[in-house]
RNA sequence: UCCACAGUAGCUCAGUGGUAGAGCAGGUGGCUGUUAACCACUUUGUCGGGGGUUCAAAUCCCUCCUGUGGAGCCA
């Protein structure tokens, strides 16, 4: 008897195979019983028909409960009833465990209850779609980079100091050197890499101990931070319009099945694979004040500010040069107004906001310097930082992707909580 | 940190001064095509904690705790 998944189900029409799996849900009607069986990959309803499979094995089924483990066999067949379009009749059945009274139920359910049962709700059929996406979505972008020549370069998690000054960092013990602290962004190890390497990157959990708690933040969420020498602002945004339209369409490829399971507006995902608009920040500013937003010259968006942003858009919109006071001093200033970063914020449509931030880095070695004195950052800190403009420096850039964010914008799900499998936010630490 | 809202059965909620409720889940029985199956019967409570007002508090007041939604900060 072959053992087979349930995504290859339509090449086995006619045969007896096995699956493995659990019981999503059960019905039964006197001397007929339906198991719907799901395997991780997909589900069908297996049917136990009393004349057919006889009363002991009948038993053994009307004995299981929801989300029981099974070994079940039987015979493929066609149905125009069943949703998937195919049912299995059930042959012979092996009870692995007979599941306790799983707590999460066939109705609505409460956040908090949940994310209490975080570890038994990943099995349900949306979160599993929004793993698959997630699964997805990795993949394209490290293929993107691959393809690209952009090789992994595995940033510290434990670090001596803050990349950013001012955000909030989660301070561990660390024996005679007194603390360190969980990264909250590769990126400037990263711009040491590409001095060997010339385009890298890195992909991994980052921390950010800020008491922030609205639907865009978690403590811990994964970040992918991209480097490249001899590449300038402009190129920049380039590659970065091209890494997501790029995992746009792996998504709509690969998964139609999940994104229609999650209700998502599949049309606009399409449209947002097109030409992004670039506008600078002063454009911006104006543009939200026309549109009665009391925002000035020199402060940074608000979450309804971004959403004003790409309200008339398909496309996700990058914001350029911004005033260098907003933005961190590693970012190059502009040589034309030197008042300005070259940078740029990318933005979602649909009220997803920020995605990605990138900019060129500063290159110049009497500049950095003056921008970290500016910023009251010591320089003995970052002397290593320092150094590559002191032993050949070049242009570059770079910039990092929330990946929860993005998965969150791509699946259309609201909250970035359930686009991880366990979410750490300010009062989430378990499961 | 700030603003708003909430906490009652395993879950989702109703009850707003007078004996603690419903639906779902669980249990028992019935049913040969169910799709969150259905039908009948049935078990389940520190009404978030503490204090106060009252003859009487889930209900009104104070306080604390916990959580949710959002803001700020950011990816």
């Amino acid at each position: 008897m072959k053992k087979i998944f349930l995504k290859d189900i339509k090449k086995y029409n006619g045969k007896n195979v096995r699956i493995d799996g659990w019981i999503r849900n059960k019905r039964s009607s006197g001397k007929i019983q339906f198991l719907i069986l799901r395997d991780g990959t997909d589900e069908i309803q297996a049917v136990a028909f009393l004349p057919n499979i006889g009363e002991e094995k009948f038993k053994l089924c009307e004995k299981l409960t929801i989300e029981s483990s099974v070994k079940i066999s039987g015979n493929v067949r066609e149905d125009k009833r069943a949703p998937s379009g195919y049912e299995l009749d059930i042959t012979n059945i092996e009870i692995i465990q007979i599941a306790d009274e799983f707590p999460i139920q066939k109705k609505e359910h409460g956040v908090t209850f949940l994310l209490d049962n975080r570890h038994l709700w990943l099995r349900s059929k949306k979160q599993n779609a929004l793993l698959k996406i997630r699964h997805s979505i990795y993949y394209a972008i490290c293929n993107y980079l691959d393809k690209n020549d952009f090789y992994r370069f595995d940033a510290p998690i434990l670090t001596p100091n803050a990349c950013e000054g001012t955000t909030t960092l989660f301070e561990v013990p660390y024996f005679d050197e007194g603390s360190a602290y969980l990264s909250q962004s590769g990126q400037l190890y990263l711009e040491t890499g590409i001095m060997s390497l010339g385009k890298v990157y890195d992909f991994g959990p980052t921390f950010r101990a800020e008491k922030s708690k609205t639907r865009k933040h978690l403590t811990e969420f994964w970040m992918m931070d991209a480097e490249a020498a001899f590449v300038e602002h402009k190129e920049n945004m380039k590659i970065q319009e091209e890494l997501i339209r790029y995992v746009i369409r792996a998504v709509l490829k690969r998964n139609q099945k999940e994104l229609k399971l999650l209700e998502r507006d599949i049309v606009r995902l399409e449209k947002a694979d097109a030409p992004f608009k670039i506008i600078t920040y002063k454009e911006t500013i104006e543009k939200l004040q026309k549109k009665g937003s009391k925002i000035k010259y020199g402060d940074d968006f608000g979450a309804q500010e971004e959403e004003i942003i790409t309200e008339d858009s398909d496309v996700p919109i990058f914001v350029e040069k911004w005033p260098k006071q907003i933005k961190p001093f590693y970012m190059k200033l502009d040589r034309e107004d030197k008042k300005l970063s070259l940078c740029s914020d990318l933005i979602a449509p649909e009220k997803f906001g920020e995605i990605i931030g990138g900019s060129e880095r500063e290159d110049d070695y009497d500049i950095l310097k003056s921008r970290l004195e500016e910023e009251n950052i010591p320089i003995k800190e970052y002397q290593w930082y320092l150094d590559l403009r002191k032993y050949g420096t070049i242009p570059h850039s770079g910039f990092g992707l929330g990946f929860e964010r993005l998965i969150g914008w791509i699946s259309g799900v609201r909250h970035i909580r359930e686009t991880i499998p366990f979410p750490r936010m300010i009062n989430r630490l378990t499961p």
